[in-house]
DNA sequence: GCATCTCGACTACACTTGTAGTAGATTACA
DNA sequence: TGTAATCTACTACAAGTGTAGTCGAGATGC
């Protein structure tokens, strides 16, 4: 598995948009994050740049423009910022990524059992 | 609260430190971070004084050399950082996160077994 | 067909980060 | 008391990031 890029914060936030739906033209691209963000259409233009730089998405023309699609997959993105995230926060230990969760009342009774059920399935 | 300054990767090592065991002087840093790392002890130096500049530790002089330690609590920290990247990569949905961690063969029976048991307690 | 519009490519620029080097002050040892 | 060692402050510099502007080429409307 190649390894993923190194995807910058305001650029996850394109990728969403891509993983959720490809293939997309950059005017698309705008569009879908118009709502949530207050960006310039050039600046997400410049992301998707580089994100096509960072072999993170790739492209094929149609007519003058590109159509978007990722080049790396989300999980694959996913499983590397967790990764990192915990091995920066919580030293590598996911127990105690857990205990925060559950001190930070992010977790309820019923998200552990589903949980569990999750678990439970993948066995 | 006061919110938390913005602290980078290989700050957070530091930070660390400090959060382990403190005040601690910087050769002390130096000394707790040459198993884990390969800097030069002057680029330690320098992230303590960023870190400093940030507002993530404060010093005490004692003869010439600064005592540090840090003026945010870990936890605040922790919590800011968990919630950045759990609304960056999971769209701050907690349950997609547990999913991707037990995907990931992060969780395992007795993880979840003892997350309960902290739940209960809490409770 | 020609002016206009739109697209991606390239350029810009300040700030952060990783990774140090230099300088001036101070301490400590001989 | 002078010289060496050490400390923090300041400087350096390339790469990455957030945020956008300019330019030349092609598409589109009239």
């Amino acid at each position: 598995m190649s390894s993923t890029p190194k995807i910058s914060d305001a650029e996850w936030q394109v990728m969403q948009v891509l993983w959720a739906q490809a293939p997309l033209n950059a005017a698309e691209v705008v569009q879908q994050l118009a709502d949530q963000h207050d960006w310039s259409p050039r600046t997400i233009k410049t992301m998707l740049s580089r994100l096509v730089q960072k072999g993170a998405l790739s492209f094929t023309q149609e007519g003058n423009r590109y159509l978007y699609r990722p080049a790396v997959t989300q999980s694959a993105c996913v499983r590397e910022a967790s990764k990192s995230f915990l091995s920066r926060v919580f030293s590598g230990d996911t127990q105690l990524l857990l205990a925060h969760l559950v001190e930070a009342g992010k977790l309820s009774s019923e998200d552990i059992e589903t949980l569990k059920k999750t678990l439970e399935d993948k066995e």
